[in-house]
DNA sequence: CAGTTACTTGAACGTCTCTACAATCGTTCC
DNA sequence: GGAACGATTGTAGAGACGTTCAAGTAACTG
């Protein structure tokens, strides 16, 4: 503690030219508030969804799905991504986990769909101005 | 070749009731234009990105960048993840390669801040409707 | 110029991931 | 019921990842 507030203090002081004790603990507030507007109930979740999209093989597929129109099966992914169909099959059960892509089951056939999620953060991608 | 369009063919069949050669044909040209429409030249980068948004650690401190009014240095953001000093400093650097975060030297302190990209990204994770 | 400070970088090490192979499940058709 | 079929699941091995420790760099200070 009192390290980090010695660091914290000299931050300020090289900051605004001079720091009292009002003005490290004003900082701590700040940081504290920044931490609580930060915090989400979600945190797991989103980190799920984004290592989900960090693999390339995942992303490909997720990101096929958000482009289609309708809804595709496993034997209509896996020529457009180049893996095994084993891992296309993983690769959506980790989508599906992270909620960013819907199963249905329909006959022999599983077909999958993206989800607005998905759309959203690929939307995000997309948008134009200063890239990725 | 021969087996994945005997599967498509099944599919189609299934799907429609019955399916010429043209029907497989239709299909194929559908998922080619598929897959050149899901194509980015940023999917190397997006998933650099996603994958930076993917650890627990880098998340985090990318959201208390998204978040924060104004630009922080290491030793702020160190007390508010629970990892050493070094590990948030690793982590800094691959969120600005990922280019979701932006460093600029100031004095003996260095200054991060969240870009546009990732407020971007944080914003379609945040929009209400269905969560991630 | 030596010392302090703020941060970065490299290496090491345990852990987690991604893939393919093989076995399995659930559905349909005969 | 058994065979065919589409897809999933378990597993193992290679590789990537995330953390810490230790050493290093760059900027200021006396």
């Amino acid at each position: 503690m009192a390290a980090s507030t010695d660091r914290l203090r000299r931050l300020i002081a090289d900051e605004v030219g001079e720091c009292c004790d009002a003005d490290v603990e004003r900082r701590l507030d700040d940081l504290d508030s920044l931490a609580e507007r930060a915090t989400t109930d979600r945190l797991d979740a989103d980190c799920r969804a984004m290592a989900a999209l960090g693999s390339e093989t995942r992303h490909r597929i997720a990101r096929l799905l958000a482009t289609a129109d309708d809804a595709l099966c496993v034997c209509e992914l896996r020529p457009l991504v180049d893996v095994s169909e084993s891992a296309v099959s993983h690769a959506l059960s980790d989508l599906v986990d992270a909620g960013l892509v819907s199963r249905e089951s329909r006959g022999k056939w599983r077909y999958y769909e993206s989800t607005p999620p998905a759309q959203r953060v690929f939307a995000a991608l997309d948008a134009t101005g200063d890239g990725v």
